[in-house]
DNA sequence: AGAGGTGGTG
DNA sequence: CATGCACCACCTCT
């Protein structure tokens, strides 16, 4: 592609006084795109300082020195960032976005995002969002050299030479990116699907922006009383062992000496199949709940607190805003091969669900004079499969409102179907067959893959098969559809476009078989668990509205999958929770025509899932 | 620094 | 033949 700028030598303004803001936003206001990028001097919108915001065109980039110029002042730069007219193109817009409604306090819209595009065209191959420097190697055909970023982040005094270069060259060469892409998504008509993510971005950057409380005082006392626990076992497991070891244990000044790390796997594997006499392939949980010796149980109960402490406790603490007293988690919109998010530092898409001894979302707290508003949709996947599938069957069970579970196990051994707590009653046993069944065939498993987990001999998980595909036809035709298409064609897709590829192995790869199996596996899950995930999505942008438009008090505070707790002020909060689960159903019922779509609000001082 | 094992979630 | 999807955090070990 021929570029309109020069890599080596980017034309630039450096934007350091009212005059020149006036002259460049004179000329920014023309263009029906501009590109816009933001240095700061870390990545945290509240703690980091907004160094510069790079405003351009597809030939100059001109650059606002957020230090010498306060641009909250400046209301037509927030007028042209907030002007619904104007193509933005950012590559990773939240980030950007969070900085400038911090502390330029506009709110951009209408977005193009170079990585989330990159994402949507690459789904299922690479594993992570690409960078803007990858994008600018693809198709503009230079390196960009990102050694510069780095001296922002302990930026002093004035802007050199070298960082404006750098920082022009970002807004530049985003246009051609822009215009090559947006030629990829029309031909592989992903234009709705990355317009989705552009919409819902945002969304994710005003939900991170909220953030969420944790009742901290709270959480020490639980973690205090888990570490309690976790030290009993810890000490009952060293006893146990010694007569195992020639070892000292005390060290020189009389203190217990540990006899072993328990957390190594190693050293536990020498203990159990060395000197304890057992003959066990790993020490996961699945195979130590099998084994009946006492040291092993003292470890599986030692395990059970250790993992609570190391994986939610002071680490998940120290990540509280200093700034803002809560947590921001960082949600990745592409950071699944299948569009759902994923989420980190910390991940709330894996906090325990409360226990009696680690109530963990209990302690997730609204502020003072707001409630937490929780929704999720109820058993979706299944209904997503019975949709998609057409199965007759499955589709006049779910519109009768039967308990699917066991209206299944009804049609496989012939008995009469009861409402859930009575079919329990009446057939012991049967229902927890079904059930596992219905869930294992959304992930690809195999009659083989039932056995084991039912605990039943392989031929008896051959015959549970037939018996489900027999009651529901259409479900068998359907996956297998997926996946012969998905082998065929190279990618799979969910209703709405949305796709995911796959890298077909060389057939002399040694794995060949295993490959081709498991990408049979992850075309059957791909539409069902992507549709959940592009529903969610087209609900974070239909709620956002209501708290855009100021009609409510309040915000997304975060998300688990099929799932999204907010955070709304008291007064309005019983009315919010019938919008919130109205409008997840609306989204939903943009792909799921042939089944109901169910989602059920709570309303409360807590996370209750 | 990265891989492997383990285990938390939907 | 080998056979359950999608993640992230923490730990040990190399």
């Amino acid at each position: 592609m021929k570029l309109k700028f020069d890599p080596d030598n980017p034309k630039y303004v450096h934007i350091d006084t009212l005059k020149k803001a006036d002259e460049a936003l004179e000329k920014l206001e023309k263009e029906p795109v501009i590109g816009v990028d933001i240095e700061g001097t870390g990545l945290d919108p509240y703690t980091a300082k907004l160094l510069l915001v790079q405003i351009g065109n597809e030939e100059v980039s001109y650059i606002f020195n957020a230090q010498q110029l306060d641009l909250k002042a400046i209301p037509r730069l927030k007028a042209l960032l907030e002007d619904p007219k104007k193509i933005k193109i950012l590559h990773n817009a939240k980030f950007d976005y969070k900085f400038i409604k911090v502390q330029v306090g506009a709110s951009m819209n209408n977005l193009y995002d170079t990585m989330l595009a990159g994402a949507v065209l690459t789904a299922g191959l690479t594993g992570k969002n690409p960078s803007l420097k990858e994008l600018t190697m693809k198709y503009c055909g230079f390196d960009m050299d990102k050694g510069v970023r780095k001296s922002f982040h302990n930026h002093m005094g004035r802007i050199t030479e070298d960082q404006l270069k750098y920082s022009a060259l970002d807004t530049l060469a985003m246009f051609p990116i822009f215009k090559e892409q947006v030629k990829r998504l029309k031909k592989e008509k992903l234009v709705r699907v990355a317009k989705l993510e552009f919409a819902s971005t945002r969304v994710v950057a005003e939900m991170e922006l909220r953030g969420i409380i944790i009742n901290i005082p709270e959480w020490k006392k639980v973690i205090k009383n888990l570490e309690k626990k976790r030290d009993q076992y810890a000490a009952q497991f060293q006893e146990a062992i010694q007569p195992y070891y020639n070892r000292r244990t005390k060290d020189l000044f009389g203190n217990d000496v540990d006899v072993m790390n328990m957390n190594s796997q190693a050293q536990l594997m020498d203990l159990f199949n060395k000197r304890l006499g057992l003959d066990i392939p790993s020490t996961s949980a699945g195979v130590l709940e099998n084994v009946d010796h006492p040291i092993v149980n003292i470890l599986s109960d030692y395990r059970k607190y250790e993992k609570l402490i190391s994986a939610f406790g002071d680490s998940l603490l120290e990540q509280v805003n200093p700034v803002t007293g809560r947590l921001h988690p960082d949600f990745n919109q592409m950071g699944t091969a299948t569009g759902r998010f994923s989420c980190r530092n910390p991940n709330l898409q894996q906090i325990p669900r409360n226990s009696e001894e680690a109530p963990f979302r209990e302690l997730f707290n609204p502020a003072p004079g707001y409630k937490l508003v929780t929704a999720d949709y109820s058993s979706f996947e299944m209904r997503i499969l019975a949709d998609l599938s057409g199965d007759e069957k499955m589709i006049t069970a779910l519109r009768e409102g039967k308990d699917l579970h066991s209206y299944t196990a009804s049609l496989m051994f012939n008995v009469d179907y009861y409402p859930k707590s009575e079919f329990k009653k009446k057939n012991p046993g049967l229902r927890q067959i079904a059930k596992p069944i219905g869930f294992g065939l959304m992930y690809g498993m195999s009659a083989q893959g039932l056995a084991a987990q039912l605990g039943v001999s392989p031929e008896k998980g051959e015959e549970y098969m037939e018996l489900y595909f027999k009651s529901y036809p259409s479900v068998r035709k359907f996956l297998d559809g997926l996946s012969d298409n998905a082998v065929k064609k190279g990618w799979s897709m969910t209703p709405m476009g949305r796709k995911r590829w796959y890298k077909k192995p060389s057939p002399s790869d040694p794995d060949y078989r295993r490959r081709m199996s498991s990408i049979r596996r992850q075309a059957k899950n791909h539409p069902i668990q992507g549709t959940n995930a592009d529903a969610i999505k087209f609900a974070f942008v239909f709620i956002q509205k209501y708290f855009d438009s100021g009609e409510f008090d309040g915000g997304i505070t975060h998300t688990v999958h099929d799932e999204i707790v907010c955070e709304v002020r008291e007064d309005q909060a019983e009315d919010w929770a019938k919008i919130q689960s109205d409008e997840m159903i609306k989204a939903a019922e943009l792909f799921i025509k042939k089944v109901p779509v169910a989602s059920d609000p709570f309303v409360g001082d807590i996370w209750e899932h």
